[in-house]
DNA sequence: CTGAAAGCGCTAACAA
DNA sequence: TTGTTAGCGCTTTCAG
């Protein structure tokens, strides 16, 4: 490797610099790269072209300052790997779009204590609104947003208080309809396989729900199998081989995404057993991406798109009823019952 | 849904608010604030106490504007929905971790105007360094990183002339690797499955490299399928039924990511079809997320998380070698023959 | 339509 | 160890 040099570090162009060039005043030229309507053709086209010849790009820090406006809104969610976020996040860029604002995300790997710190580092840019996934933070956390004075809206989950506004599903509900679908269809002897949950609460609210209406019905979890880490497809298929080691006669698997599902189906499929007649497979999310398998897996979709763009929604202000902040959506978990619940 | 009322515009504190409440100078409370060590513990111990009272936020607005320092490493990818992309954020997030520094996420959906005004509003905050997905941008974004006077991180692809620094794989070799794995295991009637390429540089450069390799020993391409929008399983049962339908005679189909080629191998599978003998198979990306299946795809590893890392660590400088900037670091993309392509 | 003056909230640099 | 002064680069406000 040859020995590049470093890249010579000039000053960045000011306004005045761009002033200079264009012999109209910073005042005028701010005008101008700000788009405003009161200044004339010449100086206009004067300033573009000083502009747009030196490369001046303009300082946000300095103009955020001085206008106390910052044409940012934070997100904070558990995790980009997840693939259940990234299309929340399409919904939000989506309806943010022609609003003039821009997302930064921030990831919290599931730690409240890491969540705290992204919303704190977030806050201290001053952004338009806040958009955070789950109702559980910090004391410390809930404090900083309520304080904030800016839109907070919290997604994902309607289970619980708002801080402002929130926009989600009720996971105790989702947990609650798939556990009448299966039971609907007669299977009894039921499992769940799920993510070790210190700080999934809506994995956990889901399980709750779920447990909640079999034991409505008299029926009781008959076993469960945890994980820790990401999913995949390999880590279902290993957690379905355990669970079914254990106790074999179980006819009807719940897990808590559908990726460890659909590991679970190739497990079940491979083994030979007859989905959905001798054994049942539910997951969690609506992933598109898993569509093509021989058997659609039973799911429940999590709204994830319509979430985002109706947070953004609320930050941008686009809903115009009068109302400002503290609203709440809740979106509705459609169960679909694919190939793997028997009818 | 009850009336909710907006919450308070309260004025955001100031430092001088937490001078105030402690009787320290605003200078001070700065210091204490910044961790910096030059104050007493007993007033130190005060201005926390005040701060913390009050819930101050600091202002990363005016700091920045008064330091000429911002902690932001700006970060362009195509698409967060490609899966590959989170993993090389991984990668700088890990490698970010305690540098103090922080990045600030942007996509531009593989539109070339786009990413210049993705990289246009980044700069604009005056990052620490950028990182950049790919080597080719418009002719303004690439002024305008060249005369950032920051340091510039390409990623992903080494096949070219990057601006500052790169670090990446060479796509064309990647290519010219599996089309030799492919000829050396016998195969002859070659197709190839990938999405339509106006601006995917670098699965066009793959195409190249493998082409390019076929023909060094006098094979054809012998089919193409092309496809728009994301990748799905079941959009590569579709191109895979659809290019076999046209072309029976195929024995090898080559698809241009991990997710249309495992969703091809589920489409060979369900039709009987023998793999690796009667027909091979294999991908690109190495994605851990789809091992599980019956067979493992055949691929390519592109080293996204060590990218990532290699990226972040030459514009955080962990890099202690007298050299700044401009590095170019090539990765070898490994080829893992799976069980899809016969031995 | 254009310009001059006065900060935005913080920190560098220096003084005490 | 603490405080004072003078900006950072822009925009608001008000005057021409």
């Amino acid at each position: 490797m040859p020995p590049y040099l470093p890249p010579e570090a000039q000053r960045p162009l000011t306004l005045r610099d761009v002033s200079e060039a264009s012999g109209v005043s910073e005042m005028t030229v701010s005008r101008v790269l700000r788009n405003r309507a009161d200044v004339s053709p010449a100086t206009r086209e004067k300033v573009l072209a000083a502009a747009k010849a030196l490369g001046y790009v303009p300082n946000k820090i300095a103009g955020a300052l001085a206008s106390q406006r910052v044409n940012l809104v934070g997100v904070v969610i558990p995790s980009l790997a997840n693939m259940v976020f990234p299309e929340v996040l399409s919904g939000i860029s989506a309806a943010l779009e022609d609003s003039g604002l821009q997302p930064v995300f921030g990831a919290t790997n599931y730690k409240a204590e890491q969540e705290e710190n992204v919303i704190y580092e977030m806050l201290s840019w001053r952004p338009t609104g806040m958009i955070v996934a789950g109702l559980e933070h910090t004391e410390a956390a809930t404090a900083m947003l309520a304080n904030s004075g800016i839109p907070v809206v919290e997604i994902m989950d309607v289970d619980g208080e708002p801080i402002d506004s929130m926009v989600g599903i009720s996971h105790r509900r989702a947990g609650r309809e798939m556990a009448e679908a299966i039971l609907a269809a007669g299977y009894r002897r039921i499992g769940f396989l799920g993510s070790k949950m210190p700080d999934d609460h809506r994995a956990r609210k889901r399980l709750e729900g779920f447990t909640e209406a079999l034991e409505a019905a008299g029926v009781t979890l008959a076993a469960t199998e945890h994980y820790a880490g990401g999913s995949s497809l390999a880590k279902g298929r290993e957690m379905t081989a355990a669970i079914l080691q254990r106790q074999p006669d179980l006819d009807f698997l719940y897990y808590s995404n559908d990726m460890i599902g659909a590991g679970g189906m190739l497990h079940c499929l491979d083994a030979g057993l007859d989905i959905p007649g001798q054994i049942g497979l539910a997951g969690f999310n609506g992933l598109e991406l898993l569509d093509g398998f021989r058997l659609r897996l039973a799911t429940t979709d999590a709204c994830r798109h319509e979430i985002g763009l109706r947070a953004a929604e609320i930050v941008s202000g686009k809903i115009e009823d009068g109302l400002i902040g503290a609203r709440r959506i809740e979106l509705a978990p459609i169960v679909n019952r694919g190939d793997t619940i028997r009818a």
